[in-house]
DNA sequence: TCCTTGTCGATGCAATTGCATCTATATGGA
DNA sequence: TCCATATAGATGCAATTGCATCGACAAGGA
């Protein structure tokens, strides 16, 4: 089984996609950090919950949307529920599931992690690049994800 | 003072970035977990430290250019040289600090770990973009960063 | 020389994460 | 019904990470 030999190109590529991104999340998160807000996956979460609206989700559902592994959206849900962000309800047609809601707390904080998270995106990226050139990465992202994404 | 919003293609764009660098890359430590191989971290330093040549490198060379904590190097430089990858070596005009040199197995372990990040950076995206797209994604990405690149 | 301040690298301790497993309930077939 | 298997979510324990600080040496001024 012979491997594949990835293209300069490719390499380059990759290298700036994984730098940048981590630069761009660590800054992110410091901002956060500085003036006493929970990190970013607090967020996530709590954006997800806002969407679903007042059904809320189930846990096994945020999973794949926050990119986090099972016992991680347990422990991070405790920590949200212990804060008064979310709380947990149980679900009449299976015993073992909850589903989960926002609370009022919990948009509050979601409003206050944006005003520092929004500002950060502008600055990071919407300062740096024209709104063509944001779609024109977006696009190109979007062709590497999976599944890959059409188009616009 | 007023915070500033993002404009809808920053979030978009920022959205992707962040999204799809978190699953490149676990997808490939995935591949490395499943063959038994160390993290990505170890393949950046022996990187490093292999470009370096017999000179080496001083630990502190080491933390901007992986992007990690001084403590975060300090400790994966133990694990290195516990796994015999790296040595360390007294320097003659600092009695503070150290070289931090690659041996022959360091060598041959960043071989290793080559063979699946390489496949796997030539699967996730050079099989997806055309070199073209490539350098175009390499040239938007260099314009995120801190400093930005000029071009190309 | 002595003292103050700064840099290099390591580390104790607490918090977080990963892995494996557990409990409880659901599902479907014999 | 009973049993085997599968799924939802939680958790014990070990490994890793983050934070704060430490010890050692360096640099430079009084």
């Amino acid at each position: 089984m012979t491997k594949k030999s990835p293209s300069p190109e490719a390499v380059t590529a990759w290298a700036r996609l994984v730098r940048v991104s981590r630069q761009l999340v660590e800054s992110t998160e410091d901002a956060l950090k500085a003036r006493g807000l929970p990190p970013l996956a607090w967020y996530d979460v709590l954006h997800e919950l806002a969407e679903a609206g007042e059904g809320g989700l189930r846990p096994f559902e945020l999973i794949d949307r926050v990119l986090l592994a099972q016992y991680g959206v347990s422990r991070l849900l405790a920590r949200l529920e212990a804060d008064g962000l979310v709380e947990k309800l149980p679900v009449s047609d299976d015993g073992r599931g909850q589903t989960v809601r926002i609370t009022a707390s919990g948009r509050e904080m979601r409003r206050r992690i944006w005003a520092v998270y929004g500002a950060s995106i502008a600055e990071l990226m919407g300062d740096r690049l024209s709104a063509e050139e944001l779609k024109a990465l977006a696009t190109l992202l979007g062709r590497l994800r999976h599944p890959p994404i059409e188009n616009h």
